[in-house]
DNA sequence: GGCTGGCCCATTTTT
DNA sequence: TGGGCCAGCC
């Protein structure tokens, strides 16, 4: 192997010699006996079973600093994977602090695509490519779809690109390559799917690039084709980790598999529980068939929990029940018993997100008998990012400090792709994407018409973009102003170019003098948009990046792998993300809105994978529930604008699954008096309107909204409505609700109407919802 | 070649 | 309801 593993080596041997010194082993100490089963499992297969919050980081780092100070392995023999740069970087710190030095010798401690381009840069020539390939973005990935699309005749409107974009996407999740589609996919985009994956492939390979897709399947092939590049690998990692297994996809799980072919001393760590991310190609079943796969594997079960208290871990397990053919854990905690799990039902999503406002102000005085808790302490988790509108709408007004977390990346910033589109063409000319997506910005009179002649000629000749617009205009079939820009443009690219490596320029200088002489910085200066001072504070901020790294291409190469914004903002405030990016977090108190039949469960995600699809979303709800320490509060909303109209929603069925022993009912009575099994029907009246009354909960709602008023006078109005009309309604009644107006009840189950509205059509409301056509309020 | 109005559509997202 | 995208106009 290369000089590099020769030094991580050597730094071993020195590293474990010393740590070695260092025995007895305080480390294990540290751990619970669970823990200490996994972390002294070394040899052969064994599948870490981290319920939420069981200390699953702990055990695996702590694994691999038993595995150096045994000596069983050397640093640079150990393969770690996890799928997020941010899950790498914590381990590294964390090994790094168990051994009390930083670890520079781990070099195969990444992402499972890091790790890939490592491999593929060494043996690039076995797939075709050449060893410095570019790593394709997805929006550079679309365009070059987008071409192949209009080349192939096909109507972009009923097909479009993105469309394919997903079905190769998901092709090469299993590890499909195009001689290899089942036949069952034939009909896959217009029955074209194959052809235009196949040619897509073609196009990559000419560009001498790959998409992230790419990254393991080019390996998993060189694997499963040259056995004697295999087996060097699996005699170089002698231990393998993997972390969140159970998110793993199956090309993922081909690469591991091979891998740990030879010895088996391979751990995964993952929970089935926690499994969400099917719709992009994770296969839950690779952790349920890990016994399976590795005959005589050891399993350990990690299931005390440190992070929440016992009703709010008792919620989630409740709901999580729901799910047939789990590999089953039961999580336990040694913690007080805090608070109950809080559900409280809304009268529509304003009024949610104003309740979710003023709640989390009086917790952040510690009203409510309960310890302050600081806007940091407390988020807000929501199934789709359409939700947190109603938030940031309502904390704007009352001026409230939020961070929405995810979001548009830094790196997927328009400005930071087309600076780096700069970069890419000054390390490397022959990057068509990058030269299509800069040759006319800053605008340079170049236009749809002068890209097809200068693509023209530069196919024509065999040649890249930017060789070809030399050619055009040496030929001077281009001319007028975009003629004195384009050369202007190559001339600049020649000369940046040139001071690559240069001892006189250092990097960052260069990538200021880009920036300035292609007139990019110049072309954000001159707009008057509001976005434009920001988007000059992220090209400064891109330019700062540069410092950490020794050259452009490092940079570069980080950069396409590595999608993290670090966002360090400064000051106290409440986070808002998706239950998706909450994963793997914890805070004092959440928010979990939102709890409706069709958002969720998703309306969608149930249409189309059925039960497999509402057992993911069940997932989901069990992961909102476990990022709770202290207080988990649920809502739900009766009505809620989508798209611009209005809908009635049942509360959602995971409420039902809810233990009602550890759960605290906020809900006024009246608003959604029916108990909240109503939807279900199975646990009715469990919550008996006089127990609501009485609960502490409702209680300390009332002593709070006699300091200031929760209701706006529209929901008090609709208590008072709610009241009168207790569920007696017949059928063929004429009745009245306050969105759609006027209807007939046509169907009653249970707390739940159906009504023929005459405006809005037949829908299912909550009987609380509607009133006689004479107690109408107005 | 750039702007604007109308049309269509509308989870979850990492690398 | 609102954002992205395209066609058609200047």
């Amino acid at each position: 192997m290369s000089s590099y593993d020769d030094q991580d080596a050597f730094e071993a041997a020195s590293l474990s010699a010393r740590a070695m010194a260092a025995r007895p082993m305080p480390y294990l100490d540290e751990l619970n006996p669970a823990q200490r089963d996994a972390v002294e499992a070394l040899d052969g297969p064994v599948l870490m079973l981290a319920g939420a919050g069981t200390g699953k980081t702990k055990a695996l780092t702590t694994r691999i600093v038993h595995l150096l100070n045994t000596g069983r392995a050397r640093p640079n023999e150990i393969l770690s994977v996890t799928f997020t740069n941010k899950a790498a970087r914590e381990m590294k710190e964390r090994v790094g602090r168990l051994l009390g030095q930083a670890i520079e010798g781990m070099p195969w401690m990444g992402t499972f695509h890091s790790i890939c381009v490592k491999l593929l840069r060494r043996h690039a020539e076995l797939v075709g490519l050449k060893s410095n390939f570019t790593i394709l973005d997805t929006d550079d990935q679309l365009r070059l779809l987008k071409q192949l699309v209009a080349a192939s005749n096909i109507d972009d409107k009923r097909w479009p690109a993105r469309a394919l974009a997903g079905v190769i996407d998901h092709w090469k999740n299993r590890a499909w390559t195009p001689d290899n589609i089942p036949a069952s996919e034939a009909g896959a985009y217009n029955g074209r799917g194959v052809d235009l994956y196949a040619q897509y492939q073609v196009r990559l390979k000419e560009l001498n690039a790959v998409d992230f897709g790419d990254l393991l399947l080019h390996v998993v092939w060189i694997f499963q084709q040259h056995q004697d590049v295999l087996e060097q690998y699996q005699r170089w990692f002698k231990y393998i980790l993997v972390d969140e297994y159970q998110d793993t996809n199956v090309a993922q799980y081909l690469w591991l598999r091979l891998l740990a072919g030879g010895h088996k001393n391979i751990c995964c760590v993952g929970d089935d529980d926690q499994s969400i991310y099917g719709w992009r190609g994770a296969e839950v079943g690779n952790i349920l068939r890990f016994e399976k796969d590795f005959p005589g594997a050891k399993v350990v079960r990690l299931e005390q929990n440190y992070r929440s208290t016992p009703h709010i871990l008792k919620a989630a397990s409740g709901v999580i029940r729901g799910n047939e053919g789990r590999l089953g854990k039961e999580l336990w905690t040694e913690a007080e018993d805090g608070e109950k799990v809080r559900l409280i039902g809304h009268w529509d999503g304003d009024e949610e997100a104003r309740w979710v406002g003023e709640e989390i102000e009086a917790m952040q005085k510690g009203t409510r008998g309960m310890r302050p808790f600081s806007l940091n302490e407390m988020a807000i988790l929501v199934r789709a990012s359409h939700q947190m509108r109603a938030f940031e709408d309502r904390f704007l007004t009352i001026g409230l400090p939020y961070l929405v977390i995810g979001g548009p990346r830094f790196y997927e910033r328009l400005e930071i792709r087309d600076a780096m589109a700069y970069f890419r063409l000054v390390v490397s000319p022959d990057d068509d994407l990058a030269f299509e997506r800069i040759y006319n910005a800053p605008r340079r009179g170049l236009g749809e018409k002068a890209f097809q002649k200068i693509q023209m000629t530069a196919r024509s000749n065999g040649v890249s973009l930017v060789d070809g617009s030399r050619i055009l205009l040496e030929s001077k079939g281009i001319g007028g102003k975009g003629a004195v820009e384009l050369s202007r443009l190559i001339e600049g690219l020649d000369r940046w170019g040139r001071m690559v490596g240069s001892p006189e320029v250092s990097h960052i200088e260069l990538a200021e003098i880009v920036l300035d002489e292609s007139g990019y910085t110049a072309m954000w200066q001159n707009d008057k948009t509001p976005e434009a001072p920001g988007r000059l504070e992220n090209l400064k901020e891109l330019v700062k990046a540069l410092e950490g790294f020794e050259n452009l291409q490092g940079f570069l190469e980080h950069v396409s792998l590595i999608m993290d914004n670090d966002k360090s903002d400064q000051g106290e405030k409440v986070s808002i993300m998706t239950l998706h990016a909450a994963k793997g977090l914890e805070f004092p108190a959440v928010f979990l809105p939102g709890w409706e039949d069709g958002l969720f469960p998703s309306q969608r995600s149930m249409d189309e994978s059925g039960i497999k699809g509402l057992e993911e979303e069940r997932r989901l709800a069990y992961v909102g529930i476990t990022r709770a320490e202290e207080l988990c509060t649920i809502s739900f909303a009766g009505n809620r604008r989508v798209f611009g109209q209005w809908q009635s929603n049942l509360p959602s069925r995971f409420i039902d699954e809810l233990p009602e022993e550890h759960v605290e009912v906020l809900t006024p009575p009246g608003l959604y008096g029916g108990g909240y099994g109503a939807a279900s029907g199975g646990i009715e009246s469990r919550v008996a309107e006089a127990d609501v009354y009485n609960s502490p909960g409702w209680r300390r709602m009332q002593s709070r909204s006699q300091q200031r008023p929760v209701s706006q006078p529209k929901e008090t109005k609709n208590q008072v409505i709610d009241l009168q009309a207790t569920s007696s309604h017949t059928m063929g009644e004429r009745v009245f609700h306050q969105k759609f107006g006027y209807g007939e009840i046509v169907g009653i189950e249970g707390d739940k109407l159906e009504i023929a509205f005459e405006k809005a059509g037949t829908k299912k409301v909550v009987a609380r919802f509607v009133c006689g056509p004479d107690d109408i309020p107005f």
